[in-house]
RNA sequence: GCGCCCGUAGCUCAGCUGGAUAGAGCGUCGGACUUCGAAUCCGCAGGCCGCAGGUUCGAAUCCUGCCGGGCGCACCA
């Protein structure tokens, strides 16, 4: 193996490990089982491997492990493994070399992390608004996790493709095409066209709920606008613009971008084609004159998923079948990341079961659910009147609490930038708040907590990175010069320089961790602890005083300036120079 | 009724898919700016991991049963 860093730790230290099982216990392909370890005493990694091992062979784990540790070549990475407990195995990285990994590193924008060897084809599917509606405060999760996944996917080296899979289709359009003709306003759509297709809706959301009568001329309208009537299909072209230029305007915000927008309407015309080959390779089945896929796996639901209704119009469920031939055939996805509401995850339970069904067991197919946002009393988060809160006005109270600060911290700089400043630090707080939290369940909204600089908030990451950046500006101002690469060397003498090094180069592993658990908030906790061991040692060692320390001390400073900065562009929290 | 998820410090949450003596933040209390940005740092206190069994070298983590909460259950997406 080659000596050179590939940014990977955990992997390198695995292959020594590995090939040290193989040589002196004999197993084909070794699980050495290598992680961080638990605890200080403990090392800084751990070979936990070998005791699985011990009843299989039959044999005493320590003097396993002791086998292992006679054959272990970690080629200076580590200092003499140690045996502990019933057969772990302890590794100790040797400070001459972290220092040294880090200083060949400090100045890549990579930080030294490799791309993956072999990349993947992925397509993750996230945000989807529908159409007629604004954006509100359940679309963000469903934004800033899978655009966060997105980054990271693509960091690491994969082909990855974000996709916008918009509801621009379905059963709302009869609804809307309904309200439109019977009920619109010109005047107010001039003023405001999304509050006012929003307000057709719900308009006529209301109106077929109350009356039997409307509810079926809305499925008229719908029909009409499927069969490719002209004057339907240009209004629900002028209703998909509308929307997606009020979308584009969160997104900009957000500053989120999307590789494709292919929305349900792109998959109209593949609907019948895949009901009719699903029925025909008996995979599907007709239910009560639906068409219907049954499954018997015990904990997928009974219902059928149904793929096509009584009256002959698709589903959801269609189209996502259709979304995936395409992507699957002709994009060439091996894995496919849905980051949508848990809520959800029996309709994809499903889809992921037909899918083994209809031949696509090749690719790999995930549902990163999440939880609703909740107030801080527990419930719903909504307005004081109990409306839904929109994500631009989220945006712009975030902004709002937080500009205060900005103009007392930063007093000479210009209103405008002023506002610039806080409404990164706003917008990155919000998303960070919704990053930090592992998934799954449903998390706590609280401004307090999310803008303050103390604790896991985007604030305090972005305060640091600040920090960084306000150091090398120092030197340079001092010294003249830019801090050179040339002089990047690495010399551990505290233990606030040796955690800040050690933690700096574990970032190629927790990268790699969440484009495998698409977790993203273990990201956020690594940049958490790096910005707090920057920060202990801001406080405890002088860096630009630090005589024949300097050229060290700025490395290290530089290294985590880097560090942060791949961090916040995977989770994509806005980078700022000052604050 | 069936299915999925969750119960960890006063509060909000981690806990690397079974590893060693369970960790952070907030809050409380007490310290640190004539020095590179104090939106910072350091310290103290705080626990029957909901309860009871089981699996094994080893359980917050896996299995079973309770208790308590959330969510979803044919023609919406």
């Amino acid at each position: 193996m080659s000596s050179v860093s590939t940014g990977h730790l955990l992997e390198r230290l695995s292959a020594y490990a590995e090939a040290a099982m193989r040589d002196a216990l004999g197993i084909e392909a070794p699980n050495a089982d290598v992680r961080a370890a638990t605890n200080p005493r403990f090392g800084d990694y751990q070979i936990n491997g070998v005791l699985p091992y011990a009843k299989s062979l039959k044999a005493n784990p320590r003097q396993l492990a002791e086998k292992v540790v006679a054959a272990l070549d970690t080629e200076g990475v580590c200092l003499a493994p140690e045996i502990a407990g019933p057969g772990f195995i302890n590794l100790r990285l040797d400070p001459a070399w972290v220092a040294a990994d880090v200083a060949a590193r400090a100045f890549d924008p990579r930080l030294g992390v490799a791309p993956v060897a072999t990349p993947q084809t992925i397509i993750v599917d996230f945000s989807s608004p529908n159409v007629a509606k604004r954006m509100h405060v359940g679309h963000l999760r469903s934004t800033a996790i899978g655009d966060a996944i997105v980054r990271t996917l693509k960091f690491l080296g994969h082909k990855v493709t974000g996709d916008n899979h918009v509801g621009d289709w379905g059963t709302q359009f009869g609804i809307i095409l309904w309200a439109w003709k019977n009920h619109r306003d010109e005047a107010a759509l001039e003023r405001d066209a999304i509050g006012e297709l929003e307000r057709l809706y719900k308009l006529g959301q209301a109106a077929g709920k109350a009356d039997p009568a409307v509810a079926e001329a809305a499925r008229l309208e719908l029909a009409k606008l499927q069969s490719g009537d002209p004057e339907n299909t240009a209004l629900w072209e002028r209703f998909v613009v509308i929307s997606r230029a009020e979308a584009e305007d969160v997104y900009r915000r957000l500053e989120v971008e999307f590789d494709s927008w292919n929305g349900e309407s792109h998959y109209n015309d593949a609907l019948p084609g895949i009901v009719d080959d699903l029925l025909a390779r008996g995979l599907a089945v007709e239910t009560q004159g639906a068409v219907g896929i049954f499954f018997d796996e015990p904990d997928l639901p009974d219902t059928p998923y149904l793929i096509r209704k009584s009256d002959g119009a698709y589903l959801y469920a269609t189209t996502d079948i259709a979304t995936i031939h395409e992507r699957v055939d002709v994009l060439g996805a091996e894995r496919i990341i849905y980051v949508v509401d848990v809520r959800q995850s029996d309709h994809f339970r499903q889809l992921f079961a037909t899918c083994r069904k209809i031949g696509y067991g090749h690719v790999t197919f995930e549902h990163v659910g999440f939880g609703m946002m909740l107030g801080a009393d527990g419930r719903p988060f909504k307005t004081r009147d109990g409306g839904t809160v929109l994500l631009e006005s989220l945006l712009d109270e975030a902004e709002e609490r937080i500009l205060p600060l900005v103009q007392e911290k930063w007093p000479d700089a210009s209103e405008e930038d002023q506002r610039k400043i806080a409404a990164k630090v706003g917008m990155g707080a919000v998303k960070y708040a919704d990053l930090a939290q592992n998934l799954g369940t449903d998390y706590k909204f609280e401004w307090d907590k999310l803008l303050a600089a103390d604790g896991n908030t985007g604030p305090y990451l972005q305060y640091t990175l600040v920090r960084t950046l306000s150091v090398v500006r120092e030197y340079e101002s001092r010294v003249g010069a830019p801090f050179a690469p040339e002089r990047a060397t690495v010399t551990l003498t505290t233990d606030e320089e040796k955690d800040l090094a050690y933690e700096l180069v574990r970032l190629g592993d927790v990268v790699m961790r969440v484009g495998d658990s698409l977790r993203p908030h273990f990201l956020c906790e690594y940049a958490y602890n790096l910005a707090r061991r920057f920060n202990a040692f801001y406080a405890k060692c002088p860096i630009l005083k630090a005589e024949e320390l300097l050229a060290s001390r700025m490395t290290l400073t530089r290294a985590t300036w880097q560090a942060l900065e791949v961090a916040l562009t995977c989770l994509n929290i806005p980078r700022v120079s000052r604050m």
